[in-house]
DNA sequence: GCCAGGATCGTCT
DNA sequence: GACGATCCTGGCG
């Protein structure tokens, strides 16, 4: 394939670069499903994942630029990390070129590596308590608000491409979750039959096809 | 097991 | 002055 074709899908376990979130939001975000988010010690791979595009009444960007979201606005690769009922730091994937505002909220991630530093930043022990929501993974992985504008393909964040069986992992779609306008928009995705997601699949059972 | 309610604060009207 | 892309706890069945 071309060089160009590589950077968008690169190959298992490779190092995403700016390319792959330079297009269209509704394709990053269920690309993003099997990835590694690393932070440091603590990683997980992406099992869940919502789109968020400037046409969307739901998205922060839909007001124009403000202060808050100008980070959506910027280049592609960079994480806009915001605060949530003044408790709960989310993280952003910002997609699609500079100047058009359009972001992957990470959802949730299945535990993949410093686990028990997970669980003394959680205070709880269970696997499937770590990481299962869009608030709970930033503060297992250590993210907060002082990342917002980070460039997710730099340190500390370390973002690669699937590998083994992730490769293989379907990807199913849904409604969103959590908020109150368009919220009949079909943008949550995950990893199929996955038991680390935030929330379980509104229609688990014909989900796979 | 399920549900209702509270915590808490930056941002925008 | 109200609200929100959430999470946790306590009460009840």
């Amino acid at each position: 394939m071309s060089e160009a074709a590589a950077a968008i899908a690169p190959g298992p376990g490779e190092r995403l670069t700016m390319a792959f979130f330079d297009r269209s939001v509704h394709e990053v975000a269920p690309a993003l499903i099997g990835c590694e988010l690393r932070v440091g010690e603590a990683a997980g791979v992406i099992v869940e994942t919502e789109a968020y595009d400037a046409g969307d009444p739901a998205c922060h960007a839909y007001v124009g630029r403000t202060a808050r979201n100008e980070v959506l606005f910027g280049p592609p690769g960079r994480a806009y990390v915001y605060l949530s009922y003044g408790i709960h730091s989310l993280l952003n994937a910002v997609a699609e070129p500079d100047g058009s505002a359009a972001a992957v909220l990470i959802r949730a991630l299945e535990p993949s590596d410093g686990i028990e530093l997970m669980r003394a930043r959680r205070g709880r022990a269970e696997l499937g308590e770590l990481c299962s929501g869009p608030g709970k993974l930033t503060e297992a992985l250590g993210i907060g608000l002082e990342l917002n504008g980070a460039d997710l393909t730099e340190p500390p964040f370390e973002l690669s491409a699937p590998v083994g069986e992730w490769t293989r992992t379907e990807v199913v779609s849904g409604t969103r979750i959590g908020i109150t306008k368009a919220v009949e928009l079909p943008w949550r995705y995950c990893a199929a039959g996955n038991r680390h997601v935030s929330r379980p699949w509104p229609a688990q059972g014909r989900a796979a096809a």
